[in-house]
DNA sequence: AGGTTGTTTGTTAGCGCTAACAATTAAGGA
DNA sequence: TCCTTAATTGTTAGCGCTAACAAACAACCT
């Protein structure tokens, strides 16, 4: 019996082969269907007996159950969507292999819709995806204000944990305290002595963007200093490029918190193309703490995101709402600074 | 009855209302659900006033098909697996996108698992939760001789697509051409007059990471030049930064063909601190160009690999693989050569 | 003894769909 | 006209599983 299993391998991806069935358990174990279905689902009157007998059946047949005929009945697929964009970033693929490994974990299937574009149009369509694969719930890995209101006029009737959102309305969040990231940049600039510190923003209507803003704006506010030094970029190593041209050209800061830290890779090779040095002239602060940050030259300080625990906690949200029933929520994961070469006191 | 769609918001996740069904269309319709099938999955024989009765039943309803029931009888899910190390990386997460994409416009579901070490046992386990799915099919994003052995032991009844393999046995593979990928950034140098041009590899058990090398040592052979410079990294900016402080100490090459970009980074950075100018003293070439790599300093000439477009020949591959019945084969796509500021005719 | 529990097992129905076949109607040819 | 063929529709069964109920049995009390 065990060797049926072992030397079916010339056999082709369409072997006629049928894999077994409860049923086929059943009759091996000489018991009734139910009861192997029993023993598969932990349920508790079973006695000791039956169930080892109906073990030994399901390992000597490799049995393993079919999750199609289990969602057709229970109507739940046990599986998880995750909508993303910008999936080659570092933050959602790292936050996405959090969710798949809690996913895993847990028994969940992880499926994913990427959007090459964010409107609602590409939004809708990924959602529908999913429902039509039937999903049991959404994470989205979309932190721009725009997804939620597209999500909302959708009326899915599966939970939603939204990464980088506090979670409005029916939906639950997950997020990085952005803000607190903002603050411990600019405190630490501010501990060294800067007096004028510039930020260089992600796109304001990523929700990210405008929570690091609006911390930075905090932080500079509660120690009395100007909040006016603001430009906005697309979050790419181009965009903190030509910016950082053009801050090269104004010396306005002594001091500039960049947004991500790819943006801050383009600021620091237009400072070094500009004559700029970093940190004697200006400091630089990112914001992720890619793998690469510490290569940077010079190494980056930046605030670190645990992305990976964002994910999982996304996940554990997740099963609350799918198997405790528990309602809509937030979960917070705070940041920490980095603190590298790219910043030191003014001259 | 339009409405009751509209109007269902107040409901919880958890909502009582019965999803229509194929019965539900073929009453509004005043056929069978057989008809209504028939029209879903695009039967040639139905009638043309038929086919839009229930097109408009279809619409009136808001129907959507049932997944899992079809799966059951199908014995199809339309959900192809993808096995993936690495996934926060560049290439890994781009050749994802393409996957997704492709897989998505032909009407299939992408389901992921990633590895969090690449072992026997983690991939096995990742095989056997895709089994437990009921994919279709398997693409395998790890790009790792073992990965090949591991997967062949399993006798999976479904088709599976290697990337960055040639598909060896009963294995459908897709790659990038690495090798010449290397020899074009080889004769880049020698055009420019190079003779001692060393390579940092990957880990030599990654199969583009000994299939550059093998390039580079094609590309040097041909020329009559030496091929002993040879230091093997682990892909990380990290190693690049450890051997770049040995290169800049021993001065052996005038070149150095890096194995990928972040390596490339911290051989740049290990240079830059060393006193040793790229690309005046040294030339320094990577691979992959990521999009950070024309902000590097210098901006870093690099070999190009598409890989979204490697996902989408994947997904290509599968569908052939599962709807026309065709066997296992390679595709293979064609990398080129960026050339930016860190690679320069030898002093 | 006879009833009242509780524990363990079996039986039946049906989730929503498609495949296979049967039935009906329309069209064409002797 | 009737028979053959093709086009269109309907009927039935069953994919593999779990929920709900029914049955069998043991244990324990009055």
């Amino acid at each position: 019996m065990h060797c049926r299993l072992e030397h079916n391998s010339f056999m082709a991806y369409s072997s006629e082969r049928r894999l077994p069935r409860l049923e086929d358990v059943a009759e091996r174990a000489g018991v009734s269907h139910q009861t192997v279905s029993r023993v598969i689902n932990n349920h508790p009157n079973v006695s000791k007996a039956t169930r080892e007998r109906v073990e030994a059946a399901v390992a000597e047949l490799g049995y393993r159950r079919n999750t199609a005929a289990r969602s057709l009945v229970t109507r739940r697929s046990h599986t998880i969507g995750v909508l993303a964009s910008e999936l080659s970033q570092y933050g959602p693929a790292n936050t996405l292999l959090g969710v798949e490994q809690a996913a895993r974990n847990a028994g969940y299937f992880v499926s994913i819709a990427a959007l090459r574009e964010v409107s609602a149009d590409s939004i809708t369509d990924a959602a529908r995806h999913f429902m039509d694969q039937g999903v049991d719930g959404i994470v989205a890995l979309v932190p721009h204000a725009g997804t939620l209101q597209a999500l909302e006029v959708l009326n899915l009737d599966v939970p939603v944990v939204v990464v980088g959102s506090s979670g409005e309305g029916r939906f639950s969040g997950a997020m990085v305290d952005q803000k607190l990231g903002a603050r411990l940049a600019v405190a630490h600039l501010i501990e060294q002595g800067h007096k004028r510190i510039g930020h260089i923003s992600g796109p304001q209507d990523w929700i990210d963007a405008a929570e690091r803003a609006e911390g930075w704006r905090e932080a500079l506010a509660q120690a009395g200093l100007d909040d006016d030094l603001l430009v906005e970029g697309d979050w790419s190593a181009g965009s903190g490029y030509g910016i950082g041209q053009q801050l090269a050209v104004e010396r306005a800061a002594t001091a500039v918190f960049v947004g991500n830290d790819q943006m801050a890779l383009g600021v620091l090779r237009a400072f070094g193309e500009a004559g700029v040095r970093v940190p004697q002239d200006v400091s630089v602060v990112g914001f992720d703490d890619q793998p690469e940050a510490g290569y940077f030259m010079p190494p980056l300080t930046t605030v670190r995101q645990d992305f990976e625990e964002l994910g999982r906690r996304c996940m554990d949200m997740m099963l609350a709402l799918l198997e405790d029933g528990a309602v809509a929520g937030t979960t917070v994961v705070d940041p920490r600074i980095v603190v590298r070469a790219s910043t030191a006191p003014p001259a």
